[in-house]
DNA sequence: CTGAAAGCGCTTACAG
DNA sequence: CTGAAAGCGCTTACAG
């Protein structure tokens, strides 16, 4: 089936092409007869408008383009579609890049799309930025300086010392604290986390996180043991199963034998943690307390279901089209670093002491 | 900043338009030295050729969309992966549509993508088509009539009786069956199978998981018993972890006693079946055993490990790049249902009878 | 190897 | 309310 032009519809309606435009476009100047007649024969004859064509005239779209990185689990899954609603409700089209290898996909890829795309907008969806932290950095800085209003959701943008745009996301730094709070309420005061990176880092959720422990250690007057936190195992793996397994069972061997408590990077890391500690015969909560981070529906269904902070997504969503927007509208508009307060979820993973 | 245009880089090299088209498109016949002048400064000056245009004027794009339908899980993102390592390899663009909810993206959404896109190709990518089996029929069937190639990974074309596009997907029945022959070998014969649909169905993957569980227990000579079929609680969320503890629970009062063995229709349904057990007092696999499907990582990581079939993830990948790609090159060819059988994986979640 | 020119399919002032 | 015309930024025969 050829493609139908505006050209060819024109002709078949007997009108100009900019009439058939127009009809098109829902503009308020056509006669509404002459408007249903050539809605009409576009449907039959399945015209539809070319949309490279569209874009060259018009320049910046109704598109908003969205960046995913890496995996897309379900709390990213969610927080898509709802920005997919929020979206199509304010009229634009929504469109997904996902760079599948943060790592490999040079600041050229990400930056070549978002210069080609002409979108109305951009979001860079994803938890966990690249660990090359000056190339995310360098790469931040360029993306500043294209014309495209764009927010970062659920992950920092990485230009260094002053935000140069916008951010939502969890409160990771509340919520680790609120964790280490809830555990210190139930008797603990020997608490491990697990699933440090490497570098010294401000930006990414687990140097949030661990920042959050370590306040809250001190809120209790604990004073923060370095033997306590347990490092990833795996580069580029923090948040997974795989690292939490990995990352306990290098450590357990020179395992402080006090700790009575542990609290994971993510809820993943804290579930894969737990299998090592089972495979090593010590029982959660009975030998040791794991609280996760996130909130995911499997914390309810492991065994025993996990205490966590679920995070906030729904909020998260709204906040992230309602900035979005509002900077496309008024392109001067100042930046937003938004934190939302995660919700703490008591599991049965955590033992009251004493 | 503002977008420069070919023309203004060209006056800046003091050649003409068409010389700088040639030596962004890396054409042979440009001189050397004229082409690294001209990228040099594209360079500098942070020229990107307008991608509207160029597809305005190429018509057909060296673009191929993947469409995602729902849950994006470990499986898709991998496959995902693997396509677009094949697809820049051949010198393609990947670009991602998410369609939230298959339910209402109604077929107009998909079908004006699809011929809006100009793309050189199409994969739809999910696990489970919609509900509506009369609408997905509708939608492939007019996806057919749009000229473009198109393939259908891990999902079938539900077309109807004769399909009208290539898929590429795990052999579900054959999968079952070595479940079932493997449950069998182990001395059970009394086998459940969890997260049946409820209309008839033939092309749902747990429509042919269901009927490869059965073709199985013919093989071994054992009579399918209706009462051992339990039926999926929640609607659209068959492989959902959720699924299989609401299905099991609601389904344990009025098991038959003699049960010794289940399979789960996916991993996440044998992971939710097997919590909702063990809050019935029952252990697996001391007194049942089970089974799952798809070979996530997760099912490593559970407890006990799970036995499952492995999803041959880049063999699938292969074959739809490949399938793809030659339909793209050779669109009279002929369409390909592949079927490609996975690996039995033995974890600890079954127990040998007698 | 390079340039001038036509044209891809739209949208949008402009004139009626 | 409608039409004729210009032009968005490219690519590609065509001519040199």
């Amino acid at each position: 089936m050829a493609e139908m032009t505006i050209k060819e519809l024109a002709r078949i309606c007997g009108v100009a092409v900019s009439t058939v435009s127009r009809a098109m476009n829902d503009r308020s100047d056509v006669n509404p007869e002459t408007r249903a007649r050539i809605r009409a024969a576009a449907e039959q004859y399945g015209y539809v408008p070319n949309g490279s064509a569209r874009r060259l005239k018009i320049g910046s779209t109704k598109t908003i383009s969205v960046f995913i990185q890496g995996e897309f689990g379900q709390l990213l899954v969610e927080i898509l579609q709802l920005l997919e609603r929020s979206f199509t409700e304010a009229g634009f089209d929504t469109t997904i890049s996902h760079i599948a290898d943060p790592e490999h996909a040079n600041a050229g890829t990400v930056e070549r799309i978002v210069r080609e795309g002409k979108f109305g907008g951009v979001v860079f969806l994803g938890r966990y930025g690249s660990a090359d932290r000056e190339a995310s950095a360098q790469l931040s800085r360029r993306l500043a300086e294209i014309d495209v209003p764009m927010v970062f959701c659920t992950t920092a943008d990485y230009s260094g010392a002053a935000a140069l745009h916008s951010s939502i996301s969890v409160d990771d730094h509340a919520g680790a604290r609120d964790l280490t709070a809830h555990l210190v309420s139930l008797g603990h005061r020997r608490i491990g986390f697990i699933g440090a990176g490497a570098e010294p880092d401000r930006e990414h959720a687990w140097a949030l996180r661990l920042a959050g422990y370590q306040a809250g250690l001190h809120d209790a007057g604990i004073v923060f043991d370095d033997a306590l936190v347990i490092p990833s195992a795996l580069e580029e793996q923090t948040y997974t199963m795989r690292n939490g397994y990995e990352s306990m069972r290098a450590w357990l061997p020179s395992a402080p034998e006090d700790v009575t408590a542990l609290i994971g990077v993510s809820d993943w890391t804290a579930i894969g943690a737990s299998r090592a500690l089972n495979e090593a015969g010590r029982s959660v909560p009975r030998d040791i307390s794991i609280v996760g981070f996130d909130g995911l529906d499997v914390a309810n269904y492991v065994v025993p279901p996990l205490t966590t902070i679920v995070q906030p997504v729904a909020e998260i969503a709204q906040s992230t089209a309602r900035v979005l927007l509002a900077t496309m509208a008024d392109p001067g508009r100042a930046i937003e670093q938004v934190w939302i307060r995660g919700r703490l979820l008591t599991g049965e993973s955590v033992r009251r002491l004493s």
